[in-house]
RNA sequence: GCCGCGGUGGCGGAAUUGGUAGACGCACUGGCUUCAGGAGCCAGCGAUCGCAAGGUCAUGAGAGUUCAAGUCUCUCCCGCGGCACCA
């Protein structure tokens, strides 16, 4: 009997011996051979004093799985290991503790190396890189040094160097430049954020309300990339919800810049997405900030002068925070002057308010209040005109039940439809006359959603001239359902309708409809007070006459100008309309901002450039790299907003590189987000100290196969990285070859919380340590149960108790193969006709083909849980059996090894094996062999199951559907009548209706 | 408010993509084995009616399509995550 299972002595000893055999190194190799290589990046773990938290291991072991399974298969496979040590948490914790930040994170590093090496992980540790490292930083620095000497060339659409530009025109194209900003500055971190960073006005490390501070900082020009950023994430495989997220993130909208010409002599811009609505702009709104504002407050060309000034002031002086909290609507008017809408020529008031924003657009917004929530709302509390805006004979909205296609590319028939026979209006709403449902088959080539709708509703209701009418959407509607409640949605229009039809529900067909003499109803039994938006645009043609257009005022203004048009060609309508008139044009705005880069902090990256009186700024020479950051023992950030590293004197003296002057080293320092930007490349060759990396070496390696990551970083880290990286690869430092994405694919794990499903954390006491359940279960254990937890994706509660079962699984499977055969069975024959002696229908055979199938598949789609779970069928099956051929064993424990490497090397090596099982060939299946001799046939009358038949796999359709019906189970439901219909699911049931 | 994800036994979760709902594991119950058990083995385990055979009801709620719906459509409800005065 062998010795029982016993982990700590195993996994020690196998995790030595794979160091030193090199087991898990990935070897550079040609370009040419790009094919064998499968690169798995998780993201590399900030060394914190808490030590590892088991959350990261759910990562670092599903990639490590998928490596180990790629590996297996003959990949050269990279899956390396760095420290991304830089950053606020260290820096408090080494002022807490009064330590030097470098002491600090060297201990946490040599903690999370002993924590990670002892989950037995297959890093290339030879790999192994460190942000804080000189030898590292110093190829950051000189990114940075790249991005200050290069603009992006809007022509090429790619970044080049700023040499190309002339002297005069670099300094303000630089894709990194120093320009004073408002900045997010948090008062208890002492340190300017990055918005990314301050959302919700919050700092997003201590939580401490974010103020506004003036300053000059580093900003590097991410915004250039935007439309590169949103348009090469459909040449990536990407989880939908991670790209979606990116795509949000960025922002894009379409619409037009209009200006509006003032009184005053000065043109205010706007930005809109509804330049449809511009006729039904009342006013303008300046935010705060808008320079306008700042210029007619000076020069008194409004009469109320200290008004708006001290509004302005109030608001400016406003954080975020308490800038969001009041949502009311608050403002002033610059009277005295005036603007005109460029579509009617009408003169409209322009007012200064704080919900506009000052980073968003032009700062500016044209106020549609008929078409727009907030501007609705203001218009309402300040007694400001509302123009409903309304082109008759549309077919609007978006709506329609269309399979498989998102809301987004419906239409809906909410439509009104004017007889051109009779002049009569006929109300077709899909929505809300339940008498009559279109279903419209779907958008075909060529045409879009509203398109579509008009050729369904013409082919349905069998009406070929039809005149549409536009319905009314957005706030309309919401306002009248405001006003007048929901149950009262549906009013009097409808209501006659109904009763209309309320002997006809569900389907009619157009000829049933034809019977049904429809409600007509005349201008003056309108009251448009009583209805809700959707009957209002029913009645709205009959009130204005054709062509005509209602207001809540009493009058429109389009004027038959957008007369027949759909939204989407308004718009097009009338962004040719102010470009031809030079009073506007199509433009798309984003979301997205320039990176805030500097850091009034001492534990980062310095930003390596020196300031001259002579010269300016001036970039610290290359071969002058690293700006290593001073030794020092002070380095408490202060309250001024200066960086630490001003105050050593010592270093922040220096020589100008270009004229040898006295000079001052930049202070500031580089955000946490910089080392990991790049660190992925730097892995391709992270001891080249000529270089990030070599070209060759880059160029067999990227982009990156698989890159796993939380969720927490699928917008910042993500973005940043996919930034530089396009950065670098435009000015030829990444080779072309490489493609501009540096990720070929990216999945995300979700969170390990506590018992109960709360989050894990030190205050509540509910944080488990990796340690404990090593030493307690070890390692092979750990990794299975976080696999075992549940789905990849989804976040699960850890359970001490689950874990028991994953270790029994463990401890089954040691009893089952760890004696080594006395007698393995006759060598001379097939494994699998030896299996086959365990069972007449060779079921172990047919359940090891398809456990090989089942986990490979799973592996790849990373669906862990179920591999696990499909190995504990089989490994039940095992030990069950009579009598196991050797070669089921050792492909047992192939398909086992990704995950419980240890134990799988073990019990490989006492099979009298020498080399590692983990570079072992993956088994093979065959997939005739995963479909079984027989199967159990359902069969199911009228959908309930009435008996199970075993029958044979390759039975016929005539024969199987015979002996359904023959079954005696079946018969009595029968009732001896001959069944309408028999269905035959090819392998699984025959469903039979009477 | 908008975007995304989810809701299935006592619990974590499966379900071949429209075809046997509850795989696998945990917990629980009964039994066997053992000096002993925090070990192992066997059996049971959604609810309900029934001695049983078997029936009926069940995947957040309600409707619909279908021979057949956890899965598709519609209308809601709830939970989680993200964004949020983004024009």
């Amino acid at each position: 009997m062998a010795k029982g299972y016993d982990p700590k002595e195993i996994e020690k000893r196998w995790q030595g011996r794979w160091e030193e055999d090199g087991t898990y190194r990935a070897h550079d190799g040609k370009p040419s051979k790009k094919g064998d290589k499968f690169y798995g990046l998780i993201e590399f773990p900030y060394p914190s004093g808490d030590g590892l938290h088991v959350g990261h291991p759910r990562s670092y072991t599903a990639i490590d799985i998928l490596t180990r399974k790629k590996r297996m298969e003959g990949k050269n496979v990279l899956y390396p290991i760095g420290w991304d040590a830089f950053g606020l948490p260290t820096e408090n914790f080494a002022i807490k503790h009064k330590v030097k930040p470098q002491d600090a994170t060297k201990k946490n590093i040599a903690t999370f190396t002993r924590q990670l090496t002892s989950l037995g992980f297959g890093f290339d540790w030879s790999r192994e890189i460190d942000t804080t490292d000189p030898s590292y930083y110093r190829w950051t620095q000189w990114m940075f040094l790249k991005l200050f000497g290069s603009y992006y060339d809007e022509k090429k659409g790619k970044a080049r160097p700023i040499e190309e530009l002339p002297v005069g025109e670099r300094d303000g194209r630089r894709m990194a430049f120093k320009a004073s900003a408002t900045i997010n500055w948090c008062p208890s971190c002492k340190i300017g954020l990055a918005n990314e960073e301050a959302q919700g006005g919050v700092c997003e490390r201590c939580g401490a309300a974010v103020e506004k501070r003036e300053k000059a900082q580093w900003m590097i020009r991410i915004t250039a990339y935007t439309e590169r950023l949103l348009e090469d994430l459909k040449t990536v495989d990407y989880l939908d919800r991670i790209r979606i997220q990116q795509e949000n993130w960025i922002g894009r909208s379409e619409g037009a810049s209009v200006e509006f010409a003032t009184t005053s002599g000065d043109t205010v811009q706007v930005f809109t997405t509804r330049p449809d609505t511009l006729f039904g702009a009342t006013y303008l709104v300046l935010s705060p900030e808008h320079p306008l504002v700042d210029r007619w407050v000076r020069d008194g060309v409004i009469t109320n002068t200290k008004e708006v000034a001290s509004y302005r002031d109030d608001a400016r002086r406003k954080s975020d925070i308490e800038r969001q909290e009041n949502k009311e609507k608050t403002g002033v008017e610059m009277k005295g002057l005036c603007a005109t809408n460029p579509a009617n020529d009408e003169e409209i008031p322009v007012w200064i308010s704080d919900y506009v924003l000052a980073t968003y657009g032009t700062g500016a917004i044209m106020a549609v209040p008929a078409h727009d929530d907030r501007d609705f709302a203001f218009a309402t509390t300040f007694g400001l005109p509302i123009r409903y805006v309304v082109a008759p004979e549309v077919v609007d909205g978006t709506n329609p039940p269309v399979k498989g296609k998102s809301t987004k590319e419906r239409a809906t028939v909410h439509a009104m439809v004017r007889d051109p026979k009779t002049g009569k209006i006929l109300c077709l709403d899909w929505k809300e006359f339940p008498w009559r449902t279109f279903v419209l088959g779907g958008i075909e080539e060529g045409e879009d959603a509203v398109e579509a709708a008009r050729r369904e509703v013409r082919e349905e209701t069998g009406y070929t001239d039809l005149t549409f009418v536009r319905t009314l959407g957005g706030p309309i509607r919401s306002h009248y359902y405001a006003a007048h409640k929901k149950e009262n949605r549906i009013a009097m229009a409808t209501a006659v309708l109904f009763d209309l039809a309320s002997d006809v529900r569900g389907e009619v067909s157009v000829e049933e409809l034809a019977k049904h003499e429809p409600v007509w109803v005349d201008a003056a039994d309108i009251v448009p007070e009583k209805m809700t938006c959707s009957e209002l645009s029913f009645w709205l043609p009959l009130i204005q006459g054709k062509g005509g257009c209602w207001s809540g005022e009493g009058v429109n203004v389009s004027s038959g100008f957008l007369d027949g048009l759909t939204t989407a060609e308004a718009t097009k309508k009338m962004v040719t309309w102010l470009e031809k008139r030079k009073k506007g044009k199509g433009t798309v705005t984003y979301r997205l901002r320039d990176w805030v880069f500097s850091r009034q902090r001492y534990w980062g990256e310095p930003i390596p450039i020196v300031f001259c009186e002579a010269c300016g700024a001036v970039p610290v020479p290359e071969d002058q790299l690293p700006v290593v950051l001073p030794d020092v023992d002070k380095y408490e950030p202060t309250d001024t907003g200066e960086s630490p590293l001003a105050k050593i004197t010592e270093w922040v003296k220096t020589a100008c590189p270009a004229c040898g002057g006295p000079a001052r080293r930049e202070t500031d320092t580089m955000p946490n987000w910089a080392g990991s930007s790049w660190y992925f490349l730097r892995y391709c060759d992270p001891h080249n100290d000529t270089a990030f990396a070599n070209a060759k070496k880059l160029e067999y390696w990227m982009p990156v196969d698989l890159y796993n990551g939380g969720m927490e970083h699928t917008t910042l880290h993500l973005l940043y990285s996919r930034f530089w990286y396009k950065f670098l690869w435009d000015l030829g430092h990444v080779p072309k070859a490489c493609g501009p994405e540096p990720y070929k694919a990216r999945r995300s794990h979700a969170l390990i919380l506590g018992e109960g499903g709360v989050k894990m954390s030190k205050s509540k006491g509910n944080v488990v340590n990796p340690d404990d359940v090593v030493a307690e279960y070890g390692a092979d254990v750990f990794r299975m149960y976080e696999m075992f937890i549940g789905p990849f994706d989804q976040d699960a509660p850890w359970d001490m108790r689950g874990i028991e079962g994953v270790k029994r699984f463990l401890d089954k499977v040691w009893r089952t193969l760890s004696v080594i055969p006395a007698e393995a069975g006759n060598q001379n024959q097939g494994m699998d006709s030896r299996l086959r002696g365990n069972d007449k229908r060779g079921e172990l055979e047919t359940l090891l083909h398809r456990t090989i199938k089942k986990v490979g598949e799973d592996i790849e789609t990373l669906n862990f849980n179920t591999a696990v779970s499909a190995l504990m069928i089989l490994a039940n099956a095992m030990a069950d059996a009579k009598a196991l051929p050797v070669e089921a064993k050792e492909t047992f424990l192939k398909l086992l090894a990704p995950f419980a490497p240890h134990m799988t090397e073990e019990l490989w090596h006492r099979m009298r094996h020498e080399t590692s099982i983990h570079v072992e060939p993956w088994p093979a299946y065959d997939p005739k062999k995963t479909l079984a001799a027989t199967f159990e046939l359902v069969v199911q009358v009228n959908g309930k199951v009435r008996d199970r038949i075993e029958v044979d796999a390759d039975i016929s359709e005539k024969d199987v559907t015979a002996k359904a019906l023959a079954s005696e189970k079946v018969q009595p439901y029968l009732d001896g009548k001959e069944p309408k219909k028999v269905v035959y699911v090819k392998g699984r049931l025959v469903g039979i209706s009477v």
